[in-house]
DNA sequence: ATGACTGCAAAGACTTTGCATCTTT
DNA sequence: AAAGATGCAAAGTCTTTGCAGTCAT
């Protein structure tokens, strides 16, 4: 067993590239940002940090789409818009709170289940594939 | 170009399967839940047909939970409960209005977006999960 | 007959994993 | 040196697809 995770330069790297993009990035996405910087980096060793980013609770899921799972270093609640069209993934800027505490009593109360998190997805046509058409 | 579709058996009980499920199923669920009354039933006939009723619009992807894609045949917005240990989903009764109409124009504004749809989804234990503990 | 649907198996796409090797502490 | 991290390639899972045969209109 272990419990001392080293913090390696791959990983490290790994994270700031999650943490520097504002696009929710794919683990391919990841390694083809980085493969330049570190030639011999590999696919599996990106996939296997966000798994201990996961772990760590540093990075979240944002869902899959399109067959890829997205990745948001951005762990607070918040929402977000998906392209149904390109798949970009956005920040719904807060300021707005969609889901407050007597909706999770709600959903509680109904359903009987003990509720720790929720998402609120919005979806359509970005901004970018509008002006294209 | 074909326009006429047919409604044969198996697209009809594939159908009939997905409605009747409070389940969300996935594709091999339905699969697994057909082939003792259809012998003869394969696997790539059920994703052919969950693809036209997508097209169609009367199914809706719910979602990929642990890999697996989960469809629901009410196309009608509401919420769901899914259970992050056992990867249960429910529908959250409704009777609440998580997300209006001002809420879309706030998310259109902010994003230079059109939005045409939305989800709201808690996860949590459900309640069978929690009795097992 | 023609167009639509299906079984089967192969191919695709994304992710995970085993093992030998290299790094970090 | 010991524990952890990685490259590489193989394996795993879920989904899609080509093709020939079957069914519906």
């Amino acid at each position: 067993m272990q419990n001392k995770l080293n913090f390696s330069a791959k990983r490290e790297a790994i994270y700031k590239t999650i943490a520097e993009s504002k696009e929710h990035p794919a683990a391919e996405w990841i390694y083809e940002r980085l493969k330049h910087d570190i030639p011999d980096l590999s696919l599996g060793t990106v996939y296997r940090n966000i798994a201990v980013f996961k772990e760590m609770g540093i990075i979240k899921s944002v869902g899959v789409y399109n067959g890829l799972e997205r990745y948001d270093c951005d762990v607070q609640p918040h929402s977000h818009f998906i392209c149904k069209k390109c798949f970009s993934i956005s920040d719904v800027p807060k300021g707005r709170n969609f889901i407050d505490k007597s909706m999770y009593d709600f959903v509680e109360k109904e359903c009987g289940a003990s509720v720790t998190g929720h998402s609120v997805d919005f979806y359509g046509i970005c901004i970018s594939c509008r002006e294209k058409k």
